[in-house]
RNA sequence: GGUGUGGUAGUUCAGCUUGGUUAGAAUACCGGCCUGUCACGCCGGGGGUCGCGGGUUCGAGCCCCGUCCACACCGCCA
């Protein structure tokens, strides 16, 4: 046995013991006479004491022991004369009687401290290392809680989690596959599953009409601070069940994990919102709800009373900052700066200051009357002391520029306020969506989303038209998870296939599997999957996954820890048929 | 594919605006002193291909061009 406790757990109660703990060096202080090191694991820090009156030895070999050294340490847990009230184990130490050195440890390249000196590149070079810091462990003990408590809430409504494949079947819709070469098919390969849609699909023809799976996908696109090419959904589909049945059983999933991990209650429903209404009133699909500031139609009342910039623009809309119109000169400037960033493609702000004066103060005074800006205002409830910023162009343009503003002026205001979640559901996406480029319409969530039932005649009319049955649960202007009601009837899935511009052979080829599987008694069902890195991440209070995930990629996709994707023998690539001459 | 920021000691950074003596700080590391520290303290020390390549110049960490790498974003992500 190596050890009796673990550094975490002893207290004064303690005192008087004889114990054995085993641990990393996290820092010794030689003070010439004495010596203290701090012994780490997972579970806590306990100082170790070493006293050259009583035993110089012993004491000497303590000082040689170097950062990151795994010992083995036994002695009396003691009182200690001076506490440490930082640290739980703080009222107690070991006076030691016995060291062994499990293993000794090259310096590490960076300091294992809750505030490291090392950079992003070199901890993740030595993820090992990295890992061994407690806010790195906290977020995947966080993690860790959040599965359970998934898993607990699914459990008891009669959820079972089964097992689906990772070798599947490519397909040509959606995120780029990563493909794995058959060794025993020449020229052919598997994909891992960018998501086991059509799979649990079958699942519920099969009648296991409650589904969930926190499972490994796969995308083969390019990497963000959100954004992995593996990544893990809690993935749930089910049977007999109308839309709000699906809004409702995981509504309660995040009350319930949300009072589990937070202590936070969240009494009221979540607000529903479509998508049509999102993108009006904040310029997203995914707006975050901390705060207002609403994006506020003007065209009717400022376009055609001869300020060119308005007359010319096919869209006139503006959001309120409230308490803003003190806004510096130099603060303005960087917001004009800000929406003028080719990413962003805005043409400019126009600033109206409603001062405290009661008077209203902005650039395009001469071409309105005080009476319309005084209308403009009221119609943004604008009060004294606030600001009044309108853009104009392009609607879908302008109205994306106005939520990226919104945010950005809500982050220079701190209104996005740390610790407060604000959930919604986004409903009634787009069905289809134009693709430009491709010259025809692709699925905005995925080829097996139902089509609102009263819009199915617009398949033949105006497809572009048509809502979905889908939804997203966007929460601080994160999105969360989305799902939909499924297609469950092989001819709409026909129709489906048509609209997206496959033909019938081309949808048998690459979906035939489930259009049959539809035709021996496919239940109406639904689902929806949450991405729970981006969650996890959410609850823990950051917005970059890679710190809840334990060895996470880079910008490139590389691991820099396996350091891979790296190259391979020939003799391999023979094997799989994708290297043919010797 | 594109835009931006960065790359200088083991590490995190300053120095670059305005080119000019031996490239600094903190921390880490090493040595010495120290019997109640817990970010111990004090004294001393070692440590640099200024990412890489080219150019301008009497002279480049600093200016210019190219390139590689990291990060953030756009495209992309059903």
């Amino acid at each position: 046995m190596y050890r009796t406790h673990t550094c975490g757990e002893l207290r004064l109660a303690d005192a008087g013991k004889q114990v054995t703990l085993a641990g990393w060096v996290q820092r010794s202080r030689d003070l010439g006479g004495m010596t203290f090191i701090d012994l780490r694991d997972r579970y806590g820090i306990t100082q170790l004491v070493f006293n050259m009156e009583t035993n110089p030895a012993l004491c000497e070999q303590a000082r040689t022991l170097g950062r990151e050294y795994v010992i083995q340490a036994s002695g009396a847990v003691t009182e200690r004369s001076n506490k440490n009230p930082k640290l739980p184990t703080g009222d107690i130490e070991i006076i030691t009687d016995r060291i062994v050195v499990l293993n000794p440890s090259l310096l590490p390249p960076f300091t294992i401290e809750d505030e490291t000196d090392g950079g992003d590149e070199l901890r993740m070079k030595y993820r090992f290392l990295d890992l061994r810091r407690t806010p790195v462990r906290k977020n995947l003990e966080l993690r860790h809680r959040m599965t359970r408590v998934v898993r607990i809430y699914l459990d008891s409504l009669g959820f079972i989690e089964v097992e689906t494949p990772v070798l599947v079947r490519s397909t040509p819709e959606g995120a780029r596959d990563f493909l794995v070469p058959s060794r025993m098919n020449p020229g052919e390969f598997y994909a891992l599953p960018q998501s086991p849609q059509t799979l649990k699909q079958l699942l519920m023809v099969a009648g296991y009409d409650r589904y969930y799976q926190i499972v490994k996908c796969f995308r083969d696109e390019d990497l963000r601070a959100d954004r992995q090419p593996e990544f893990t959904q809690i993935d749930c589909e089910m049977s007999f069940v109308t839309r709000n049945d699906v809004l409702e059983t995981f509504e309660g999933l995040a009350k319930y994990l949300f009072d589990a991990l937070l202590g936070i209650r969240m009494n009221e429903s979540f607000p529903r919102l479509s998508y049509e209404e999102a993108m009006e009133k904040y310029g997203t699909d995914k707006p975050d709800l901390r705060f207002e500031m609403r994006i506020n139609e003007l065209t009717g009342q400022l376009k055609g009373k001869g300020f060119g910039v308005f007359d010319k623009a096919d869209y006139v809309g503006a959001v309120c900052a409230k308490n803003y119109a003190d806004c510096p000169r130099k603060e303005m400037d960087e917001l004009t700066e800000f929406v003028r960033k080719p990413q962003i493609g805005g043409n400019g702000i126009v600033f109206v200051k409603y001062n405290r004066d009661n008077t209203l103060k902005s650039s395009i005074d001469k071409y309105y009357s005080g009476e319309v800006l005084r209308s403009v205002a009221g119609l943004l409830d604008a009060v004294p002391g606030d600001l009044i910023l309108i853009m104009a162009g392009e609607k879908m343009n302008t109205l994306n520029a106005l939520g990226l503003l919104r945010l950005e002026i809500a982050r220079r205001l701190g209104l996005r306020t740390p610790g407060l979640f604000s959930p919604l559901w986004v409903v009634d996406f787009p069905l289809l969506e134009w693709d430009e480029e491709a010259g025809r319409f692709f699925a905005k969530h995925h080829p097996f989303t139902s089509p609102r039932v009263e819009d199915i005649p617009l398949f033949d009319t105006d497809p572009a038209a048509m809502r979905a049955n889908a939804y997203d649960l966007v929460i601080n202007g994160i999105e969360i998870g989305g799902g939909s009601i499924r297609i469950h009837d092989e001819m709409l899935q026909k129709k489906m296939f048509r609209a997206l511009g496959f033909t019938d052979e081309e949808a048998r080829d690459q979906f035939g599997f489930l259009m049959h599987a539809f035709r021996y008694g496919a239940p109406p069902h639904g689902g929806i999957a949450f991405g729970l890195d981006r969650w996890v991440a959410l609850i823990g209070g950051s917005e970059t996954i890679r710190d809840y995930i334990a060895f996470p990629k880079n910008n490139q996709g590389r691991d820099m820890m396996l350091d891979t994707p790296s190259p391979v023998d020939d003799k391999q690539l023979r094997e799989l048929h994708l290297r043919t001459e010797m």
